[in-house]
DNA sequence: CGGATCGTTGATCAACTTCAACGGTCGTGG
DNA sequence: CCACGACCGTTGAAGTTGATCAACGATCCG
């Protein structure tokens, strides 16, 4: 069976006859590494389902240096939210970190999908919701604990994420250069 | 005709009839400036909206100072949503800036109120999304500028919104020391 | 094999914190 | 209505954290 399928049916229920139907919406996209979803400048009018593979948002800030703010991963949705809930041009890039196998939908078609499957639309109230509550804890850990210390807890949390992404993807994620992480590894080794 | 029902018809279409029976799921509280509504280490299943005044989120860090990292004021939705989402408990606070009136409802009842009412479930995915998207400019700004430009960002924002707050609860909320935001404010003004 | 990409190292520098102390103001009880 | 205390904003000195810049080495991929 399909992952999204099974990833709406870890919240809500679903009827077996309806599953083909709510999967017409979607198109399935096969994107290789280093390639691009949506680029800065653009309007950003769809929503991305991680079937497999890995992608990340990133901004590139006035100094021209890319800043990652987030990664979506097998099961994530990822898109700008912010260009995409107002239909506003984007300021972030959405790039393929490996290989990848995505689900998309456009903005336009995700809602006449809750209004045909209301079902799908509490599963995204629900893993919006969820989302919220990621947001409100990473903000936290960002707030509460020293560079040195989100990079410890995020490598103790995540091991198997580390291995996936090069080390200066993790540094843009974790705000800071890749100078320091570098610096960091070894305090931390020693 | 009240402010809840006005906010959630800028989002959905509800009939007249029903918009009683959505009111009765709510409780109405008044609090006092300084009072509580949640304190760490309880349970957070309730989530609120302002009807007038101005709520505060914080954590205590491990030093013991109050990190301020959420405010809410008129038409604004808030509470600890990773322990209201996960039912574990909370480690913030929720305070009263201000004198203020609030809806209550409690997680049960909302999900009761969902099933009852989809118009309303749809009006907390579409906030849910926007919130999503306003906390993703937020960790951006977070990001990008310096403490110095986010205050001039913010201030400049919303100067209607520091008159309401003390400075120390805008230093916190932006990430800094009182002391910091003191020196900051005797350099911007000469 | 060759070039680009990624990680490392060290020196210098800026941003922001910490701590301690002081002055003003607001609100509350007498 | 006044006086007192708590709270809030300010100031300055010293200390940290992490950024910046430049250069070098390793590795991966075409």
């Amino acid at each position: 069976m399909n992952n999204l399928i099974a990833h709406i049916k870890r919240f809500v229920k679903i009827d077996a006859e309806d599953e083909a139907s709510i999967l017409s919406f979607f198109e399935e996209v096969d994107i290789r590494r280093k390639d691009f979803l949506l680029k800065e400048g653009q309007y950003c009018s769809a929503i991305y389902f991680v079937v497999k593979g890995l992608l990340r948002l990133y901004f590139v800030d006035e100094k021209g240096v890319e800043q990652t703010t987030d990664f979506a991963i097998e099961n994530w949705w990822l898109t700008d939210f912010a260009a995409f809930d107002s239909n506003k041009i984007s300021s972030y890039n959405i790039q393929a970190v490996e290989r990848s196998t995505l689900l998309v939908i456009s903005k336009e078609k995700l809602e006449q999908l809750f209004t045909l499957h209301p079902a799908v639309e509490r599963y995204f109230r629900i893993i919006y919701q969820r989302r919220i509550a990621a947001v409100q804890m990473r903000l936290r850990y960002f707030r509460e604990l020293s560079r040195e210390e989100a990079y410890i807890h995020f490598s103790t949390l995540f091991p198997e994420f580390i291995q996936r992404i090069p080390q200066y993807l993790l540094a843009s994620y974790l705000g800071f250069t890749p100078e320091y992480l570098s610096e960091l590894r070894r305090k931390l080794i020693s």
